[in-house]
DNA sequence: ATGCTAATAGGAATGATTTGCATTCGTTTA
DNA sequence: TAAACGAATGCAAATCATTCCTATTAGCAT
Protein backbone atom coordinates (compact mmCIF):
# COMPACT_ATOMS: atom_id res chain seq x y z
CA UNK A 1 0.00 0.00 0.00
CA UNK A 2 2.77 2.24 0.90
CA UNK A 3 5.82 2.75 -1.55
CA UNK A 4 7.91 3.98 1.15
CA UNK A 5 7.73 1.15 3.06
CA UNK A 6 7.92 -1.10 0.02
CA UNK A 7 11.12 0.29 -1.49
CA UNK A 8 12.60 0.13 2.16
CA UNK A 9 11.47 -3.87 1.94
CA UNK A 10 13.08 -4.28 -1.12
CA UNK A 11 15.88 -2.48 -0.37
CA UNK A 12 16.63 -4.15 3.12
CA UNK A 13 16.61 -7.41 0.52
CA UNK A 14 19.61 -6.22 -1.20
CA UNK A 15 17.12 -5.84 -4.56
CA UNK A 16 17.19 -2.74 -6.34
CA UNK A 17 13.43 -0.64 -6.57
CA UNK A 18 11.86 -0.84 -9.58
CA UNK A 19 8.47 -0.35 -10.89
CA UNK A 20 8.19 -3.91 -11.74
CA UNK A 21 9.25 -5.03 -8.38
CA UNK A 22 7.04 -2.57 -6.35
CA UNK A 23 4.13 -3.03 -8.80
CA UNK A 24 4.05 -6.44 -7.92
CA UNK A 25 4.18 -6.40 -4.39
CA UNK A 26 1.52 -3.65 -4.15
CA UNK A 27 -0.66 -5.74 -6.30
CA UNK A 28 -0.55 -8.70 -3.62
CA UNK A 29 -1.00 -6.27 -0.54
CA UNK A 30 -4.29 -4.99 -2.83
CA UNK A 31 -5.62 -7.72 -3.89
CA UNK A 32 -8.16 -9.91 -1.94
CA UNK A 33 -7.31 -13.10 -3.15
CA UNK A 34 -4.43 -13.82 -1.39
CA UNK A 35 -3.04 -16.41 -4.40
CA UNK A 36 -1.73 -15.60 -7.36
CA UNK A 37 -0.90 -16.71 -10.47
CA UNK A 38 2.21 -15.53 -12.34
CA UNK A 39 -0.70 -14.62 -15.17
CA UNK A 40 -2.91 -13.20 -12.72
CA UNK A 41 -0.45 -10.59 -11.52
CA UNK A 42 0.40 -9.95 -14.76
CA UNK A 43 -3.29 -9.63 -15.91
CA UNK A 44 -3.30 -7.37 -12.78
CA UNK A 45 -0.26 -5.44 -13.47
CA UNK A 46 -1.22 -4.54 -17.01
CA UNK A 47 -4.30 -3.39 -16.27
CA UNK A 48 -4.31 -0.90 -13.81
CA UNK A 49 -0.15 -0.07 -14.30
CA UNK A 50 -0.01 -0.19 -17.69
CA UNK A 51 2.95 -1.71 -19.10
CA UNK A 52 5.52 -4.56 -17.93
CA UNK A 53 6.29 -7.79 -19.42
CA UNK A 54 5.02 -11.58 -18.26
CA UNK A 55 8.93 -13.02 -18.18
CA UNK A 56 9.37 -9.55 -16.07
CA UNK A 57 6.51 -11.13 -13.81
CA UNK A 58 8.02 -14.47 -13.22
CA UNK A 59 11.51 -13.25 -12.72
CA UNK A 60 9.84 -10.76 -9.63
CA UNK A 61 8.02 -13.79 -8.05
CA UNK A 62 10.82 -15.44 -8.44
CA UNK A 63 13.33 -13.34 -6.92
CA UNK A 64 10.54 -12.05 -4.26
CA UNK A 65 10.07 -15.52 -3.06
CA UNK A 66 13.67 -16.04 -2.81
CA UNK A 67 14.51 -13.26 -0.09
CA UNK A 68 11.07 -14.51 1.21
CA UNK A 69 8.79 -12.01 0.84
CA UNK A 70 6.36 -14.13 -1.00
CA UNK A 71 6.02 -17.96 -0.67
CA UNK A 72 5.05 -19.92 -3.83
CA UNK A 73 2.76 -22.95 -3.82
CA UNK A 74 1.70 -26.06 -6.02
CA UNK A 75 -1.62 -27.15 -6.08
CA UNK A 76 -3.13 -29.74 -8.41
CA UNK A 77 -3.40 -27.33 -11.23
CA UNK A 78 -0.32 -27.33 -12.87
CA UNK A 79 0.56 -23.63 -12.12
CA UNK A 80 2.19 -22.03 -9.48
CA UNK A 81 0.86 -19.70 -6.85
CA UNK A 82 2.08 -16.65 -4.92
CA UNK A 83 1.02 -15.33 -2.26
CA UNK A 84 2.38 -12.73 0.58
CA UNK A 85 5.00 -14.45 2.90
CA UNK A 86 4.36 -12.50 6.22
CA UNK A 87 2.77 -14.26 9.20
CA UNK A 88 5.02 -17.30 8.79
CA UNK A 89 4.81 -20.66 7.12
CA UNK A 90 1.02 -22.21 7.15
CA UNK A 91 -0.58 -24.97 4.89
CA UNK A 92 -4.08 -25.01 2.72
CA UNK A 93 -7.46 -26.42 3.41
CA UNK A 94 -9.05 -26.42 0.20
CA UNK A 95 -12.96 -26.82 -0.80
CA UNK A 96 -13.08 -28.85 -3.88
CA UNK A 97 -16.23 -27.31 -4.03
CA UNK A 98 -16.07 -24.08 -3.89
CA UNK A 99 -12.78 -23.49 -4.34
CA UNK A 100 -11.80 -21.36 -1.46
CA UNK A 101 -8.79 -21.71 0.64
CA UNK A 102 -8.02 -21.81 4.32
CA UNK A 103 -4.45 -21.19 5.86
CA UNK A 104 -3.33 -23.51 8.57
CA UNK A 105 -0.44 -23.87 10.80
CA UNK A 106 -0.03 -27.14 12.77
CA UNK A 107 2.88 -27.36 15.22
CA UNK A 108 2.60 -31.03 15.70
CA UNK A 109 2.58 -31.88 11.98
CA UNK A 110 5.60 -29.93 11.62
CA UNK A 111 7.67 -31.39 14.16
CA UNK A 112 6.33 -35.04 12.82
CA UNK A 113 7.75 -33.69 9.62
CA UNK A 114 11.13 -32.67 11.11
CA UNK A 115 11.13 -36.50 12.51
CA UNK A 116 10.10 -38.16 9.33
CA UNK A 117 12.58 -36.65 7.64
CA UNK A 118 15.50 -37.50 9.55
CA UNK A 119 14.01 -41.06 10.16
CA UNK A 120 15.21 -41.10 6.16
CA UNK A 121 18.39 -39.26 6.66
CA UNK A 122 16.81 -36.49 4.49
CA UNK A 123 18.01 -32.29 5.58
CA UNK A 124 14.13 -30.95 5.25
CA UNK A 125 14.30 -27.97 3.28
CA UNK A 126 10.39 -26.93 2.83
CA UNK A 127 6.96 -29.08 2.11
CA UNK A 128 3.95 -28.72 1.15
CA UNK A 129 0.43 -29.93 1.87
CA UNK A 130 -2.80 -29.17 1.30
CA UNK A 131 -6.01 -30.88 2.51
CA UNK A 132 -9.07 -31.57 0.20
CA UNK A 133 -12.48 -31.52 1.14
CA UNK A 134 -15.90 -30.13 0.98
CA UNK A 135 -16.35 -26.70 3.36
CA UNK A 136 -19.57 -26.17 5.38
CA UNK A 137 -21.24 -23.45 3.43
CA UNK A 138 -24.75 -25.14 2.75
CA UNK A 139 -24.18 -24.82 -1.49
CA UNK A 140 -21.29 -26.88 -1.14
CA UNK A 141 -23.12 -29.54 0.67
CA UNK A 142 -26.44 -29.45 -1.91
CA UNK A 143 -25.87 -31.88 -4.94
CA UNK A 144 -22.65 -34.23 -5.10
CA UNK B 1 2.61 -59.04 -14.69
CA UNK B 2 -0.40 -61.40 -16.20
CA UNK B 3 -2.60 -59.92 -18.88
CA UNK B 4 -5.29 -61.82 -18.47
CA UNK B 5 -5.24 -60.02 -14.96
CA UNK B 6 -4.99 -56.82 -16.18
CA UNK B 7 -7.44 -57.63 -18.80
CA UNK B 8 -10.03 -58.68 -16.18
CA UNK B 9 -9.35 -55.48 -13.98
CA UNK B 10 -10.01 -53.09 -16.89
CA UNK B 11 -12.94 -54.68 -17.94
CA UNK B 12 -13.99 -54.11 -14.49
CA UNK B 13 -13.56 -50.12 -14.61
CA UNK B 14 -15.63 -50.66 -17.69
CA UNK B 15 -12.56 -49.70 -19.87
CA UNK B 16 -11.67 -51.74 -23.41
CA UNK B 17 -9.03 -53.95 -23.20
CA UNK B 18 -6.27 -52.58 -25.62
CA UNK B 19 -2.55 -52.91 -26.22
CA UNK B 20 -1.63 -49.39 -24.80
CA UNK B 21 -3.78 -49.67 -21.84
CA UNK B 22 -1.99 -52.78 -21.05
CA UNK B 23 1.38 -52.63 -21.72
CA UNK B 24 0.94 -48.99 -19.77
CA UNK B 25 -0.41 -51.41 -16.58
CA UNK B 26 2.57 -54.21 -17.31
CA UNK B 27 5.44 -51.51 -17.08
CA UNK B 28 3.84 -50.00 -13.78
CA UNK B 29 3.88 -53.58 -12.39
CA UNK B 30 7.09 -54.29 -13.45
CA UNK B 31 9.38 -50.99 -12.82
CA UNK B 32 11.52 -50.80 -9.65
CA UNK B 33 10.99 -47.28 -9.71
CA UNK B 34 7.19 -46.57 -8.59
CA UNK B 35 6.91 -42.94 -9.93
CA UNK B 36 7.26 -42.42 -13.60
CA UNK B 37 5.84 -39.80 -15.57
CA UNK B 38 4.05 -39.87 -19.28
CA UNK B 39 7.68 -39.61 -20.57
CA UNK B 40 9.47 -42.45 -18.42
CA UNK B 41 5.97 -44.62 -19.08
CA UNK B 42 6.81 -43.50 -23.09
CA UNK B 43 10.11 -44.25 -23.11
CA UNK B 44 10.00 -47.79 -21.69
CA UNK B 45 6.90 -48.68 -24.05
CA UNK B 46 8.88 -47.86 -26.97
CA UNK B 47 12.06 -49.80 -25.99
CA UNK B 48 10.24 -52.90 -25.12
CA UNK B 49 7.08 -53.22 -26.89
CA UNK B 50 7.85 -51.33 -29.68
CA UNK B 51 5.29 -48.47 -30.57
CA UNK B 52 2.87 -46.30 -29.11
CA UNK B 53 2.25 -42.35 -29.03
CA UNK B 54 3.06 -39.90 -26.39
CA UNK B 55 -0.41 -38.74 -26.78
CA UNK B 56 -2.06 -42.36 -25.98
CA UNK B 57 0.27 -42.35 -23.20
CA UNK B 58 -1.22 -39.03 -21.44
CA UNK B 59 -4.61 -40.29 -22.19
CA UNK B 60 -4.52 -43.77 -20.82
CA UNK B 61 -2.59 -42.12 -17.79
CA UNK B 62 -5.22 -39.75 -17.13
CA UNK B 63 -8.27 -42.76 -17.82
CA UNK B 64 -6.23 -45.12 -15.63
CA UNK B 65 -6.22 -42.77 -12.87
CA UNK B 66 -9.62 -41.47 -13.24
CA UNK B 67 -10.90 -44.83 -12.36
CA UNK B 68 -8.23 -45.57 -9.86
CA UNK B 69 -5.54 -48.16 -11.06
CA UNK B 70 -3.24 -44.99 -10.55
CA UNK B 71 -2.91 -42.34 -8.67
CA UNK B 72 -1.52 -38.67 -9.81
CA UNK B 73 0.80 -36.32 -8.04
CA UNK B 74 2.57 -33.27 -8.89
CA UNK B 75 5.40 -32.09 -7.13
CA UNK B 76 7.49 -29.50 -7.40
CA UNK B 77 9.33 -30.75 -10.84
CA UNK B 78 6.88 -29.73 -12.85
CA UNK B 79 5.86 -33.04 -14.30
CA UNK B 80 2.90 -34.86 -13.02
CA UNK B 81 4.20 -38.62 -12.26
CA UNK B 82 1.77 -41.65 -12.16
CA UNK B 83 2.30 -44.83 -9.39
CA UNK B 84 0.23 -47.93 -9.12
CA UNK B 85 -2.40 -47.27 -6.66
CA UNK B 86 -2.62 -50.25 -4.87
CA UNK B 87 -1.35 -50.60 -1.16
CA UNK B 88 -3.66 -47.45 0.12
CA UNK B 89 -2.02 -44.15 0.72
CA UNK B 90 1.39 -42.43 1.53
CA UNK B 91 2.85 -39.03 1.22
CA UNK B 92 6.35 -38.31 -0.01
CA UNK B 93 9.95 -37.28 0.82
CA UNK B 94 11.66 -36.03 -2.16
CA UNK B 95 15.17 -35.33 -3.06
CA UNK B 96 16.10 -32.40 -4.78
CA UNK B 97 18.92 -33.47 -5.58
CA UNK B 98 18.46 -36.82 -7.13
CA UNK B 99 15.06 -36.89 -7.40
CA UNK B 100 14.46 -39.91 -5.21
CA UNK B 101 10.87 -40.51 -3.69
CA UNK B 102 10.03 -42.53 -0.32
CA UNK B 103 7.43 -42.98 0.56
CA UNK B 104 6.07 -42.97 4.28
CA UNK B 105 2.95 -42.95 6.01
CA UNK B 106 2.47 -41.17 9.34
CA UNK B 107 -0.95 -42.44 11.67
CA UNK B 108 -0.51 -39.09 13.88
CA UNK B 109 0.01 -36.61 10.91
CA UNK B 110 -3.25 -37.96 9.28
CA UNK B 111 -5.05 -38.17 12.74
CA UNK B 112 -3.84 -34.19 12.93
CA UNK B 113 -5.19 -33.50 9.28
CA UNK B 114 -8.73 -35.32 10.09
CA UNK B 115 -8.60 -33.04 13.16
CA UNK B 116 -7.72 -29.77 11.81
CA UNK B 117 -10.19 -30.63 8.98
CA UNK B 118 -13.08 -31.04 11.26
CA UNK B 119 -12.31 -28.01 13.36
CA UNK B 120 -12.87 -25.64 10.00
CA UNK B 121 -15.99 -28.05 9.47
CA UNK B 122 -14.46 -28.87 6.44
CA UNK B 123 -15.03 -32.85 5.18
CA UNK B 124 -12.07 -34.07 4.48
CA UNK B 125 -11.46 -35.85 0.60
CA UNK B 126 -8.10 -36.66 0.39
CA UNK B 127 -4.59 -34.65 0.74
CA UNK B 128 -1.20 -34.08 -0.84
CA UNK B 129 1.74 -33.51 1.53
CA UNK B 130 5.56 -33.61 -0.11
CA UNK B 131 8.58 -33.18 1.75
CA UNK B 132 11.25 -31.94 0.24
CA UNK B 133 14.84 -31.96 1.36
CA UNK B 134 18.29 -33.22 0.37
CA UNK B 135 19.42 -37.31 0.69
CA UNK B 136 21.93 -38.92 2.41
CA UNK B 137 24.10 -39.75 -0.37
CA UNK B 138 27.10 -38.04 -0.90
CA UNK B 139 26.60 -37.19 -4.52
CA UNK B 140 23.41 -35.17 -3.27
CA UNK B 141 25.52 -33.22 -0.40
CA UNK B 142 28.84 -32.81 -2.22
CA UNK B 143 28.10 -28.51 -4.62
CA UNK B 144 25.51 -26.93 -3.61
C1' DA C 1 25.44 14.41 -14.24
C1' DT C 2 27.97 9.96 -15.83
C1' DG C 3 28.98 5.34 -16.24
C1' DC C 4 28.78 0.60 -14.81
C1' DT C 5 25.83 -3.06 -13.94
C1' DA C 6 21.68 -5.08 -13.07
C1' DA C 7 16.89 -5.11 -14.67
C1' DT C 8 13.44 -4.88 -18.24
C1' DA C 9 10.52 -5.87 -22.52
C1' DG C 10 9.29 -8.76 -25.74
C1' DG C 11 9.63 -12.31 -28.49
C1' DA C 12 11.45 -16.62 -29.52
C1' DA C 13 12.42 -21.09 -27.40
C1' DT C 14 11.41 -24.98 -24.35
C1' DG C 15 9.09 -28.66 -22.06
C1' DA C 16 4.89 -30.66 -20.65
C1' DT C 17 0.49 -31.74 -21.90
C1' DT C 18 -3.70 -31.41 -25.05
C1' DT C 19 -6.34 -31.47 -29.08
C1' DG C 20 -8.06 -32.34 -33.97
C1' DC C 21 -8.66 -35.60 -37.23
C1' DA C 22 -8.26 -39.45 -40.18
C1' DT C 23 -7.49 -44.32 -39.39
C1' DT C 24 -7.82 -48.54 -36.84
C1' DC C 25 -9.37 -51.56 -33.25
C1' DG C 26 -12.71 -53.59 -29.69
C1' DT C 27 -17.02 -55.08 -28.88
C1' DT C 28 -21.70 -55.90 -29.84
C1' DT C 29 -25.05 -58.13 -32.55
C1' DA C 30 -26.93 -60.57 -36.28
C1' DT D 1 -17.71 -65.08 -37.61
C1' DA D 2 -18.54 -60.87 -40.29
C1' DA D 3 -20.63 -56.32 -40.56
C1' DA D 4 -21.16 -51.99 -38.07
C1' DC D 5 -20.58 -48.45 -34.86
C1' DG D 6 -18.36 -45.96 -31.60
C1' DA D 7 -14.36 -45.64 -28.95
C1' DA D 8 -9.26 -45.60 -29.03
C1' DT D 9 -5.03 -44.61 -31.38
C1' DG D 10 -1.17 -42.12 -33.80
C1' DC D 11 0.63 -38.21 -35.50
C1' DA D 12 1.21 -33.56 -35.91
C1' DA D 13 -0.16 -29.19 -34.81
C1' DA D 14 -1.79 -26.43 -30.95
C1' DT D 15 -1.73 -24.75 -26.11
C1' DC D 16 -0.04 -23.59 -21.62
C1' DA D 17 3.22 -22.42 -18.30
C1' DT D 18 7.65 -20.97 -17.88
C1' DT D 19 12.40 -19.72 -19.26
C1' DC D 20 15.94 -17.92 -22.18
C1' DC D 21 18.10 -14.39 -25.30
C1' DT D 22 19.35 -9.88 -26.49
C1' DA D 23 19.11 -5.19 -27.31
C1' DT D 24 17.64 -1.38 -24.57
C1' DT D 25 16.78 1.09 -20.31
C1' DA D 26 16.85 2.27 -15.61
C1' DG D 27 18.93 2.12 -10.69
C1' DC D 28 22.43 3.89 -8.06
C1' DA D 29 27.24 4.82 -6.48
C1' DT D 30 30.56 8.33 -7.49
Amino acid sequence: MDIEANAALLKKKGLKITTPRLAVLEIFQKSKDRHLSAEDVYKEAMSKDGDLGLATVYRVLTQLSEVGLLAATNFETGKTTFELNEGGHHDHLVCLSCGSVIEFNDEEIENRQELIAKQHGFRLINHSMALYGVCSKPACNDAG
